[in-house]
DNA sequence: AATCCGGGGAG
DNA sequence: CTCCCAGGATT
């Protein structure tokens, strides 16, 4: 198929793709949702060094996790990817299933994921449907429909299925990838004339490339004002942890409140977690963006005479703060101004 | 079906 | 700025 000699031609060589065992597999994929190639690669090769098989997964201490994942953004990926090292330690003997409801049934793993495992790595005929797949799709076949839509997700799962050739699965699958990453690329900018596909495509044909794939607009960012606290005693921070299930679940953060606080408000915050402040030093302003949210941040170094007892605080070393995990890059810049 | 969940790069 | 990325879980 032209597809396929395209790609075998034009494949990049990536880490994961030198040996296609599920663990390796598993992993890159896990990365690769939502996040592009280029980050994933220095993630994978450190990960695969600390962590080169299931069980060593299963038993990580999470701390240790957190800090390998720092920076890749959706962290539940993350403890996921724990968790069902430990399912498949117990129940599948450390060998991850080849076979996709199973894996489908592993945190974490989605239609998508299961789909590249199955293929990739145990070469079963199953179609795997990312973005790629269904700008390229879409486009070949001039589908004009919201491709958010599942009924649309599923009629373009059966159109894979149908042209995938069952003797290689997996290559078929990132061939399709392939192509939309390097070829038939988002923002109406493909290079079609480099496409094995362009005497097919219907949207080449009817010059629907500006058109297709078609999505709802997403809807605006909504912002948060908040003011960031940088208690210090001495050599000492504080800082807590986010509470569990909403955004950055359970990282560390430097103690913070709703709204932007000025100077004098922030002595009163002190006197009512009785802290004895002997100054407050404004640390300016800082912005954050996250797919559904803006933080705008006021920051404020309060020095404080000794590090009191301040229920979910924790006072930690500069150094701890270097090797705490994951404190949210939000908050990077105040930590980068008391580090200097 | 909608919403939440991160961060970064390209245009 | 906007869009989108080898998506999944939750409601």
């Amino acid at each position: 198929m032209q597809l396929v000699a395209w790609y075998k031609n034009n494949a990049r060589r990536l880490p994961w793709r030198d040996d296609p065992a599920p663990y390796k597999t598993w992993i890159s994929e896990i990365m690769l949702q939502q996040t592009k190639v280029d980050t994933v690669i220095p993630y994978f090769k450190r990960f695969m060094d600390e962590l080169p098989d299931v069980d060593s997964l299963a038993s990580v201490d999470q701390d240790r996790l957190f800090k390998l994942w720092e920076g890749l953004g959706y962290y539940t990926r993350c403890k996921n990817l724990k968790k069902a090292a430990q399912i498949v330690m117990q129940r599948y003997g450390g060998e991850l299933p080849d076979d996709y409801a199973s894996l489908l049934s592993l945190p974490g793993i989605g239609p998508y994921t299961a789909g590249a495992v199955a293929s990739i790595s145990f070469g079963l005929p199953t179609p795997a449907i990312d973005g790629n797949v269904l700008r390229v799709i879409s486009r070949r076949y001039g589908i004009k429909e919201n491709i958010g839509k599942i009924a649309v997700k599923r009629k373009i799962e059966s159109l894979v299925l149908d042209m995938m050739p069952k003797n290689e699965p997996g290559t078929f699958n990132q061939s399709l990838m392939e192509l939309g990453a390097q070829v038939c690329i988002p923002n109406g900018k493909p290079l079609c004339q480099a496409c094995p596909w362009e005497s097919s495509c219907i949207s080449y044909k009817n010059g629907w490339i500006d058109e297709i794939p078609y999505k709802d607009k997403k809807k605006p960012r909504r912002t948060e004002a908040k003011t960031i606290l940088v208690v210090v005693s001495n050599n000492l921070v504080a800082i807590q942890q986010r509470i569990e299930g909403g955004l950055l679940s359970g990282m560390w953060e430097f103690p913070n409140t709703e709204g932007k606080m000025e100077d004098g408000q922030v002595q009163e915050w002190g006197g009512k977690n009785s802290l004895h402040t002997v100054s407050v030093v404004p640390m300016g302003e800082a912005k954050h963006l996250f797919s559904h949210v803006e933080w705008h941040m006021i920051g404020y170094l309060v020095e404080v005479n000794d590090p009191v007892h301040v229920p979910g605080w924790q006072w930690a070393t500069l150094e701890d703060l270097e090797h705490r995990f994951a404190l949210p890059s939000a908050l990077d810049h105040y930590k980068s101004m008391i580090l200097k």
